[in-house]
DNA sequence: TACTCGTGGTG
DNA sequence: TCACCAAGAGT
């Protein structure tokens, strides 16, 4: 077992960068733990660091464990939420922390097919914690690190729409064979990604593996495949759902129909909206036309 | 697989 | 200005 054959030429310079450009973010700090890792990485979902931030540290501030959210009613998840959009993530992390309470004895899982089993726990988040929180070795595939390795590893500019098997070869076969460097790795690519390696406008001066990058030396051929989706929302049932919700989130008392009627003109619509925010478990129907958020 | 699911910042 | 983008998961 030679260094060669375990080590690519692209790990030094990157977790170098890494340590050197790191930010500081409350989920880094080792005073976060796993379930602040946790928690980080259910917000982060879909959403940028810098709306994370605040909620981030009145969640932990309020539910310090994973029993402490349980204890709590689900509607209290979605309201601290707030806008942080995608409010079934509040319920999973919800459920999620009534799994570990019930389940794990009130502590995080560390194992990764534990982690796996766990409400809004995906191939990302399990990789996610148990790399970051747990320093294991495991391939951490998430938007940031799949446009690092299009591009560095396989020339193009960017990843297809979902991850592929393709992918997922790269990651492992890029992924250091010492744990901690990996864990390090995961990290760091994660990091160049969102800082250096962005999805427009890439800061390729500053990337310290440009020189080896598979996408620069082959003169940055722009994206060929298929159109990436666009993400329509106006007029959308998201769009109703995020008013309604908004609604109830901000009202301490049950709220009559005619207040969340008020919130869109189109009757079939709102009903439809409505419906399937029951059927999420985001709204509780009361009796008499009143609503609130799950006690 | 392809689609749904929020919200807001930005080039 | 507005289409694109942001540490995905579930179905």
């Amino acid at each position: 077992m030679n260094d060669d054959r375990d080590h690519h030429p692209l790990h030094t310079p990157v977790i170098d960068w890494f340590d050197d450009n790191a930010r500081d973010l409350p989920w880094r700090r080792p005073e976060a733990g796993a379930w602040g890792v946790m928690v980080s990485e259910f917000m982060l979902q879909q959403t940028p660091v810098s709306r994370v931030l605040p909620v981030y540290g009145q969640w932990l501030e309020r539910w310090p464990t994973p029993g402490a959210l349980a204890a709590d009613p689900s509607g209290e998840a979605v309201r601290a939420w707030g806008r942080l959009g995608y409010p079934r993530r509040a319920l999973r992390l919800h459920a999620a922390a009534t799994a570990i309470a019930q389940l794990h004895n009130g502590e995080v899982p560390t194992d990764h097919a534990e982690l796996l089993a766990l409400p809004g726990v995906g191939e990302y988040t399990a990789a996610a914690v148990a790399s970051f929180a747990y320093g294991q070795r495991h391939a951490v595939l998430d938007t940031n690190v799949r446009r690092v390795f299009a591009r560095a590893v396989t020339g193009v500019e960017y990843p297809p729409n979902a991850t592929t098997a393709a992918e997922r070869r790269v990651a492992h076969r890029m992924l250091p064979a010492d744990e901690a460097t990996a864990a390090r790795w995961a990290a760091a690519t994660m990091e160049l990604g969102a800082l250096i390696c962005t999805a427009r406008g890439p800061e390729c001066v500053r990337c310290p593996i440009a020189g080896q990058c598979a996408w620069r030396l082959a003169g940055s051929p722009e994206h060929d495949g298929p159109p990436r989706r666009g993400q329509t929302y106006a007029g959308t049932d998201r769009q109703v759902r995020g008013r309604l919700l908004a609604v109830l989130r901000e009202a301490t008392e049950p709220v009559p129909q005619a207040a969340l009627d008020a919130v869109w003109h189109e009757p079939v619509q709102r009903a439809r909206a409505l419906d399937g925010l029951v059927a999420d478990g985001l709204v509780e129907p009361l009796q008499d036309g009143m609503y609130r958020l799950p006690g």
